[in-house]
DNA sequence: AATGAATGAGGATTCATTCAT
DNA sequence: CATGAATGAATCCTCATTCAT
């Protein structure tokens, strides 16, 4: 009963450890986000960093080996709710015209969230933990273009649409998306998220829809 | 005679000097677009970009008081340039669709020629010089936006194209032209730019036409 | 009675406090010792110590106040051993010849067992611990002069040996047992310790024995 | 002729550079070789170096890439120096036993000149460049032993000295010298230069002599 | 008593900018 | 005008020490 206790206890502390230790990378993560997206890439000095993230320099590099590693994991975690938010639907059920709608919702709500800092970190190449985020971003819009594609060919197979040529189109839906989002971000566009959604796919759908 | 001989001297000299300014100004930007293109934003230090231009660093700042006057003066040449290759063309007269394609074909061509540098600097908003450059690219989206709004008013009027909103799909082809320019820039597309503008401006065209 | 049961207790209870108390420092400074070989004065981090005595860093702070403390202690300790182990034979009976042999021989078995490192701290000086241990080193080569000293004037006296300057010949043995230790320390020699303080003595005595 | 005065002013001006760079290299090896000697070596920062060197911390790094590089320049000067101020005359001609007088002297003339101070890092042993140096001094005294060895065997074989070990016998010669020079570079004998020379080589020699 | 997460002062290195030649 | 050596402020990262649990 005792030993059960103790380790009943010990269990506990372990699972508080681990608790605590996501926590303290969340929060590290969330400011870093909050600070490259205010300060840029370089202008994000680790002090700014730490003090977003209400702990002492030091701390950051309890969980993380380097200022680039913090990239590299903020980036790494919004590519792939990026991808996860975005590409399933794509191939989903129901007309082409809905997901269409969904999809471009999906990238501009993300954008919208202040997670697409990483698209604006492209400048940055130097040194190879760039490099690896700048592929993991094309990764993702390629893997968006090639679930389009494959819808497309279905729904031209099907007279869902018009016969377009499925690749370019599917890239031509992406980067429009891609590039709406952009815009937003950056604050060039007022227009409220619903109805720059509502009418970017109305535009797109009249270009796909058959006559 | 005596005087004007020497006026002429003196012109001649201050061309001269005029000249070899302009050169040495215009050799700099250049070898700073590259350099800047190639190393990122803050990556690229004031010694690449000199010996780029094949000048010494002390040099440089003969011609510009910081490197962040040199980013302003790169962008805005270069930004000026973007103005004046798109945004005539879509008020100009001819058919609409053919407008279409050359503003998509004017914007995809600009930034295949690595001038879109700029674009992609969006990341570095630190100091105020960033801040301006910020906004001045939003201005020429703007630019184009408004253009192709008062473009789209009175092709709604003439019923060249269908009744859309011409505020949101100005920003929609806008928005589109840029996302598909930055997919290139980024090489995360590999189709011929002929291809590319072909196909994006025919799917634009669909989503704008009657019936 | 009761009392008497009581302070047994509490003398066992202090006692064993003491042990444990002993044992974990000495558990450290061992530790440490291997690890100040290893890594080098500032290269042994605490972090290094902790995980070589094989408890938390914390708990170091609870035997030595500071990494300062543990490198004087461990000095400290190795000194006077290497004291006790070379200097009274040097005085003892037998004829000198066996005293210098069984000199060298404690010096450099000594050295070789690792605990030589003090002598090869000697770059360290900064902070004023440092130079209490520069201090100290000296103290003991100077205490083990003067034994070779004393025992000289006396073998000069007897005829033991010729009639050599006794401070000086005092230094030159002590001085040839150091670098010896050191060549082989630093791994410069391969020879055995055997042969090594054989031929050593053997080249000493001849030096100093009478024609 | 014109052209012969312009070549002779660039070929002025390229030596100037030339002789100028030496003498900062110079200038700032010799204030490292202080501050190492004074603070220890990692106890001796950039700033220390560069304010014994009157210049600032950044033109260190003009001239050398990194402390570690400064240190490698460091010693390998001084281990140079210190190889061709002593192996030499161990082969050269004239009696053995001014040989030994002259290897001594040398070898204590040089420590007592602060350049010993390589000797006393030997502790550092973590990164590369000190792993390097350690090999480095190890040769240097290798060259010694060999140098000495040699000498001895045919010392031995013309009969000049008695018939000892010529590898043991050289490696003692060479730590003797060693550690002498520690004791004095040390501060831990106040003895004469000449004095301790003049005794430690009459030793030997009564060591190695015949009968 | 033991732990190890948190701290922040301190050090190596970089790089925009200046200035004597 | 042009140069490039010199500067030092600013940045990333380490590690001795503390302290809540």
């Amino acid at each position: 009963m005792n030993s059960s206790v103790l380790s009943a206890r010990h269990l506990t502390r372990s699972t508080k450890a681990t608790v605590v230790s996501d926590f303290r990378r969340a929060q590290i993560l969330e400011a870093a986000r909050r600070t490259f997206a205010r300060h840029g890439l370089e202008g994000a000095t680790v002090d700014h960093i730490a003090r977003a993230a209400r702990v002492a320099k030091g701390t950051i590099y309890l969980y993380f080996r380097s200022k680039d590693e913090i990239l590299k994991h903020a980036v790494h975690e919004d590519l792939d709710a990026l991808g996860r938010e975005t590409i399933p639907g794509v191939a989903g059920p129901g007309p082409i015209e809905d997901r269409l709608r969904a999809f471009l919702g999906g990238m501009l709500t993300f954008f919208d969230a202040q997670r697409g800092f990483i698209d604006l970190c492209q400048m940055e190449v130097g040194p190879e933990a760039r490099r690896r985020i700048r592929h993991e971003v094309g990764e993702v819009y390629a893997a968006q273009t090639r679930a389009w594609q494959a819808a497309l060919v279905e729904a031209v197979r099907t007279g869902a649409v018009r016969a377009i040529d499925p690749r370019h189109t599917a890239l031509a839906i992406v980067s429009f998306a891609h590039g709406l989002a952009i815009q937003r971000l950056r604050g060039w566009t007022d227009a409220s998220l619903e109805a720059d959604i509502a009418q970017a796919s109305a535009l797109l759908w009249k270009g796909l829809a058959r006559s």
